[in-house]
DNA sequence: CGGCGGAACGTAAACGTTTTCATCAAAACT
DNA sequence: AGTTTTGATGAAAACGTTTACGTTCCGCCG
């Protein structure tokens, strides 16, 4: 109880046994009889020892550990991504490292480095990220997944939702319905989920409905400015007949200022999102959006992150790897549902 | 860029002084003359040199890191309570090292131990830890802090929300608000936010309606069991004038079961759920629940750790503290809004 | 002018592992 | 029976830091 702590050595002299054998024994590494093993086992048990990652991971130069590098934890979005990399790197034996709130490029930057030494690979989701970034702060041998980056070189592959199908998509789906004009709600301007978004609705509208307006109006993916964009929306001259907004947090606030102004949804005005957030199936009447599966996101980056570390930094197929978006049609777009999953969350697993 | 990776030597080599001196510069310890810093930085900088923190924390038995053992990150309560222990960690130059999914005692004492040599502390939270499993699993010298946990070890000071006095404050107000008789539906049995915020319903039940039938279904916090609770308690005979769920998804739950089968809320049926997820806002009706403010949980244990660390392990106040709850009036449950924020969430700061 | 204190710096030990290599005994060949 | 092979074991080097302790040099005081 009171005991410092134990240390191989004091197994090894508890165990009459040199610390090389400890070391094969609890590593299972073969080439020591079984009563040696038992001895071992048993003198390591009575010690409570517990293997000193700092030392271990010193001489191997493995940590176990993978850094994810998030520009937030906030919302539903991240913690949706973070529990997908949690749920596979855990599969895989692997510890997970969290940074986050980065609010410049120093930050993200400091963040980075930080983790030299502290982890095998690294998660990256940041709007700071681009080539030169990246070779500035890190390591030349460090394994890197990029996420929602707009940056094509082979040394730091990423994983990308296909954005602009997604948005044509639901575009598509909004006319398909018979609402001839579609407005749109961007995202922050540096984002570039939010610019693929925006460049999505263009084409789909500029290749379905070439004649009707294109009405657009900013948002930065926060409730609030889909409000004042809803607000905004309902003030033109002539309204759109639906509203796609960037993402669903904007959608709900579109919600809340039609729901204020008496605008009834879908009747009067459709509406719809991006990413199928779990608050979008709460909302009255249910949100029609763009489902991302997020956890899969954070799985397939992880995936891919192990790929590259067995590899040693070598890579099989294209150094770049996109995720399907798919339309959920909800009640909110006035059409007849599709895609939805049952009613209640996912399960746990 | 190819080369390997620096390492103290490199740096003193290139800046031609020991490597002590090096170490000095870059910790800034002083006793070392104005020239030799610049040398030794610029060296550093010119050699992308970041100190390796295996052999750093090998030496002085610090990793500035801490980690957070929870049961899932599946839900907002989780995200929420790690986001807030992330920001407060950050503020104080700490890294976070998350652990999550645990299926049973073993699993959660093989997280405990393989944080060994990891962490500086820990945040525990999780239904398997009791005294026993801390002494066999936690090295006698590691701070810990527990999170909404029955055990009342000065060894283990913990932090816990006032489930029962929120509890009681709820159907308080329910009662208030006329509705003679209040239903409970539980949490899991095992769980001990779940446990206490039964007691305070059958404490205020006691205490301020002593006539009334105490009515309680089985849940486990899930939509789902919330969503079979809600039909059991519509078969019953003598339907209660309201229901008060132990957490919020189970009250959404009886909120979609009310729904369909036709049954108002709150004029039919009062409403109420615990712990104010952000999803509570955005149903239809608003969920009238009680508020924890999960990110000030997260933060308070990160400060309790803290203390713990500098402390070294004594701590000043007592070795228990409490989070208030509070009761946030909204449209479910059929008496005037009370406590109800702004609008919009909570900004991102 | 000689000794002394202190600043600047270097040498080397220590941290707790893994792993290479040598050692040794016993088993397996010739 | 002598020699080789095999398999178990131990001694010691290495990983990259921090830090206690020496050393050197200089200026100062007696």
């Amino acid at each position: 109880m009171t005991t410092k702590k134990a240390t191989i050595k004091d197994v090894a002299r508890e165990a009459k046994v040199s610390i090389a054998s400890v070391s094969r024994v609890l590593n299972g590494l073969g080439g020591v009889t079984a009563e040696t093993q038992d001895a071992v086992r048993k003198a390591a048990a009575r010690l409570h020892y517990v293997p000193d990652n700092a030392a271990r991971s010193l001489i191997t130069g493995r940590t176990h550990t993978i850094g994810a590098v998030l520009p937030d934890l906030y919302g539903e979005f991240f913690s949706e991504l973070i529990r997908g990399i949690d749920l596979a790197a855990r599969a895989r034996g692997l510890h997970l490292l969290v940074s986050s709130s980065h609010d410049g490029v120093d930050d993200a930057a400091a963040a980075v480095r930080t983790m030299r030494g502290r982890v095998d690979g690294m998660i990256i989701l940041s709007e700071f990220v681009d080539g030169a970034f990246l070779e500035q702060n890190v390591p030349a041998d460090l394994p890197v997944v990029l996420l929602d980056s707009p940056v094509d070189n082979p040394r730091y592959p990423a994983i990308n939702m296909d954005n602009i199908a997604g948005a044509q998509a639901m575009v598509k789906h909004l006319l398909d319905a018979g609402h001839g004009s579609v407005a749109f709600v961007t995202g922050p301007a540096g984002n570039y989920d939010a610019q693929e978004r925006e460049k999505g609705y263009r084409a789909a509208m500029a290749r379905f409905a070439p004649k009707a307006p294109l009405t657009i109006v900013a948002g930065d993916f926060t409730e609030e400015s889909g409000y004042r964009a809803g607000r905004e929306l309902l003030a033109q001259a002539t309204r759109p007949r639906a509203v796609f907004a960037a993402n669903d947090m904007m959608a709900v606030g579109c919600l809340y200022a039609f729901k204020e102004a008496g605008v009834r949804v879908p009747q009067d005005i459709a509406l719809a999102g991006f990413d199928d957030i779990l608050i979008a199936r709460y909302v009255t009447p249910s949100l029609s959006t763009v489902s991302v599966n997020i956890a899969d996101l954070g799985k397939s980056a992880l995936l891919l992150l192990t790929e590259l570390m067995e590899g040693k930094g070598r890579l099989d197929g294209p150094h770049t790897r996109t995720l399907r978006c798919d339309v959920v049609a909800r009640e909110s777009c006035g059409a007849p549902q599709t895609n939805v999953a049952t009613k209640h969350p996912p399960a746990l697993v």
